[in-house]
RNA sequence: UGGGGUGUCGCCAAGUGGUAAGGCACCGGGUUUUGAUCCCGGCAUUCGCAGGUUCGAAUCCUGCCACCCCAGCCA
């Protein structure tokens, strides 16, 4: 099933094979996937989500799928839906799903803990005072005049903040650590602060919400957590991490394992530009096509299985890494080049009048549905006097090596007859307008008893039974390969969506196929929304 | 001269002291009723740079250089 799948190994699976050995893993691997529900899971989330579900998979583990929801003010019950629907979709099970949310009281209870420890303490700076005594990178900063509050006065406090008394800002909680610590996240962070705001699970149970750097640790280890991994920003907030759990009274302390994020080319990876994309009307949704989102992808077509091959082609390391968009395809291509059934449509169509075959009359042929694979079938193909050929697939004066239809010469009709081209006709304007041609009975596909040698072989429609349908074909969304956060509108493609209409074959539409390979142009998928409209995923290889 | 990371072919990536895997891309050639697929073959005397240790170094040591991340009451 997964036999395309690459034999992965990389420093993470080799980190737990080795935890494994040593026996130090009580409860075997325990992984989550803790995405925060403020937004759509896109391409580089897939690769987390293929990090952690397969390592637990392989290691016979399991993998919680934990909502990272900590700040009521970004999240919402959309994206929660959004994302697990995106996780089935990849082909990954939880075993659980939590929600940080979950152990809002423990947590509270244990920053309770730390402030009567002397640990923690209540402080009432503005953010912009906070700020300023924060230091800089190289200017260590200076205590809150709060941090020598009476441990009772900040139970008081914190007490009161959780009753709802104070407005937004007026007090937090901070660790007490080292306000003279090169690591910034050292000096004193906050771990609480006030919203008056409802969250999506909690409602309004709560007006003080932990932040992130107290929540994920402490989640990790009441889940047991045996590797927690992430992303390469937050190395510097592991000694953090660990400060945490070796000041509150949990016994379990997971590690924490960064691994680089995903960059690929031609797109962008954050939420927030991927939102302005979205709000700014650059794109149709997040689901758009040409979004990296795992449901724009969806929606282009593309497979999860190309999708999971993908991610284990790009390995796992602490390298930064921008992919080439052409791995992507080629696994795109890889998986539909085996799986998809041919069809042929025509995007640019031009006529051709079959002179010699009378009107009216119609030779049956028959096309497997795939070359390699003869159990998907055949289907019929009709063939009469009015056909659609494609625009390029005609040249009056063709280069050498030109293999398609010239002044004279033959062509085979895909899975039909040999035809020669006798005679091209122009309209006033002098356009191209119509192809007369010759076919020769003889040279039916699969017995041909003609002897004619054809230049090449093109796809093709009869006139009468093709369906008109809507074709999108997606080119990339930026013109510059890294499109840099600070102006990347202005290198956003404004062409990216090309539509047309196209002449189809009738048994495509007829069988509701919905990944299909157009044959000579490249796949397409059947928007699912949209009515007799082809979404391009990937175009074939051009191997000239 | 704040701290934390990373540097192996155009893009990824193995390699963990014994003499540079693999994939994508690219370039040749073969098959082919998709200029597709498929099949063969080619593609780093060299591992950011400079020294050093060693019989032997991409792997150890020293010093440089480049790039990325961190100053949210975001995650």
């Amino acid at each position: 099933m997964e036999s395309m799948a690459v034999e992965k190994t990389d420093f993470i699976r080799q980190r737990i094979q080795k935890d494994l050995d040593q026996g130090v893993l009580d409860s075997g691997v325990i992984t989550r996937f803790p995405p925060e529900p403020n937004g759509y899971l896109h391409i580089g989330h897939a690769k987390s989500i293929c990090l952690n579900f397969g390592v637990a998979k392989e290691f016979g583990g399991k993998t919680f799928l934990r909502f990272d929801d900590t700040n009521p003010l970004k999240e919402s019950e959309e994206y929660v839906a959004a994302i697990q629907a995106d996780i089935e979709w990849l082909g990954f099970q939880w075993s659980d799903i939590t929600f940080a949310s979950n152990h809002f009281e423990e947590i509270y209870q244990y920053a309770v803990d730390l402030i009567s420890e002397g640990k923690a303490y209540v402080c009432s700076l503005s953010p912009e005072e906070i700020r300023v005594t924060r230091g800089t990178l190289k200017e260590p900063g200076v205590d809150s005049p709060f941090r020598a509050r009476p441990v009772a006065e900040s139970i008081d406090l914190f007490k009161r903040m959780r009753g709802g008394e104070f407005k937004e800002g007026e007090h937090v909680v901070r660790l007490k650590i080292d306000m003279g610590s090169p690591n910034i996240n050292l000096r004193d962070p906050v771990i609480y602060r006030i919203i008056h705001a409802s969250h999506h699970k909690t409602g309004d149970d709560w007006c003080i919400y932990p932040m992130y750097d107290f929540t994920h640790c402490i989640c990790d280890a009441l889940e047991g957590i045996s590797h927690s991994l992430c992303t390469l920003e937050f190395e510097d907030h592991r000694p953090l991490y660990d400060w945490v759990l070796d000041n509150i009274s949990v016994n379990y302390h997971p590690p924490q394992i960064e691994f680089s994020r995903l960059g690929l080319e031609y797109t962008v990876m954050s939420k927030r530009l991927l939102n302005r994309l979205v709000d700014e009307e650059f794109v149709d949704g997040w689901n758009d096509p040409r979004m990296p989102t795992v449901s724009g992808l969806k929606r282009r077509g593309v497979p999860a299985r190309a999708i999971r091959d993908f991610c284990a082609r790009i390995g796992v390391t602490k390298q930064e890494n921008t992919i080439e968009m052409n791995l992507l395809e080629f696994c795109i291509r890889a998986d539909l080049e085996k799986t998809a059934p041919r069809g042929m449509c025509v995007i640019d169509p031009l006529k051709v009048v079959v002179t010699n075959l009378p009107e009216n009359e119609i030779e049956k042929l028959s096309a497997d549905w795939h070359p390699q694979n003869p159990e998907l079938g055949a289907r019929e193909i009709l063939f009469g006097r009015d056909l659609y050929i494609e625009k390029g697939d005609f040249l009056e004066e063709p280069p050498a090596k030109f293999k398609r239809l010239t002044p004279g010469g033959m062509v085979r009709l895909r899975y039909g007859f040999i035809i020669r081209c006798d005679e091209a006709i122009y309209d006033d304007s002098g356009a191209l307008t119509q192809l007369n041609c010759t076919y020769f009975p003889e040279s039916r596909s699969g017995q041909d008893k003609s002897g004619l040698k054809a230049r090449g072989v093109i796809h093709w429609v009869e006139a009468n039974s093709c369906e008109l349908v809507s074709v999108r074909q997606y080119g990339r969304l930026f013109n510059v390969p890294m499109p840099k956060s600070a102006d990347f509108v202005d290198h956003i493609d404004k062409n990216s969506l090309t539509e047309s209409q196209g002449l189809l074959e009738k048994a495509v539409m007829e069988n509701e196929i919905d990944r299909i390979q157009f044959e000579r142009i490249g796949y397409f998928y059947r928007d699912p929304d949209l009515p007799r409209t082809y979404n391009k995923t990937v175009s074939l290889r051009e191997g000239f």
